[in-house]
DNA sequence: CCTAGTGTTATATTTTACTAGTACACTATA
DNA sequence: TATAGTGTACTAGTAAAATATAACACTAGG
């Protein structure tokens, strides 16, 4: 996996993991691989893996159970909860950069519609 | 300054100055604030306003003149490109963000118009 | 009971970002 | 020429993140 350095690797794998549960790649009540697994695949450190998934157990999305191993939290309400606020984050910091670059909120929406329709050209 | 500290603060002040310039704070050709100065307002040292000082001198942005000061670039082309660098990189990365929590082109360009019809009611 | 698979914890080490402090180099001007 | 204001460079120290390595605790299954 591609990590940016300018941002903690923990923190980056805590929201990899969010992302792998709001898509559903990550079902709730569903094991998480276990950890010395995530960090052979994510080619990180046992402890890295570790402290992302501390903050997430302290967020309740998971729990973790001894010898058996980590699992999604069974309250699907709090899986929705999460991906509204990460939009939400997400709607609030691209708006506030955009913003802060000098652009309207027209100028906003309309740059985003053309970056979205120039990005259906290609194929991916 | 409030900074994240999530992300370096060197990285965050050459991103603030650059704010500066594309919003016209700062104009080309115009003199920046001392480098002691920043760092007295940004409340850092002064040996991290200059790395990045250093990162925007390295990307013609700004040049150094010694015993003079910092000065923003007279080619109003680079501030330019800088600002659709900037934006095309802001869109892209909330884009892949939105579409990675599952969220398709339209529900991207709805969520986005929602947010901001929401925020105008606030008055800030 | 033993073993493989799991989560948990701890120590030591390296790297990066940041700070503090100091000194040096250059410019303008009184 | 002296001084204040500027950028630049260097050394030393601290803190956080990440690593390597090892040990410990629990579970399930043969």
């Amino acid at each position: 996996m591609k990590f940016d350095d300018k941002v903690p690797i923990y923190y980056q794998i805590k929201n990899y993991l969010y992302h792998e549960m709001i898509t559903g790649q990550l079902k709730p009540g569903g094991k998480l691989p276990a950890v010395r697994q995530l960090a052979v695949d994510l080619t990180v450190n046992v402890n890295t893996v570790q402290r992302a998934l501390g903050e997430m157990m302290t967020a309740g999305i998971i729990t973790s159970q001894r010898g058996k191993g980590n699992f999604v939290t069974t309250e699907t309400t709090r899986i929705t909860q999460l991906k509204e606020k990460l939009v939400m984050e997400e709607l609030e910091r691209a708006y506030e950069q955009l913003h802060a670059l000098n652009l309207t909120d027209d100028e906003i929406i309309v740059g985003l519609k053309q970056y979205i329709a120039q990005r259906g050209q290609r194929n991916d």
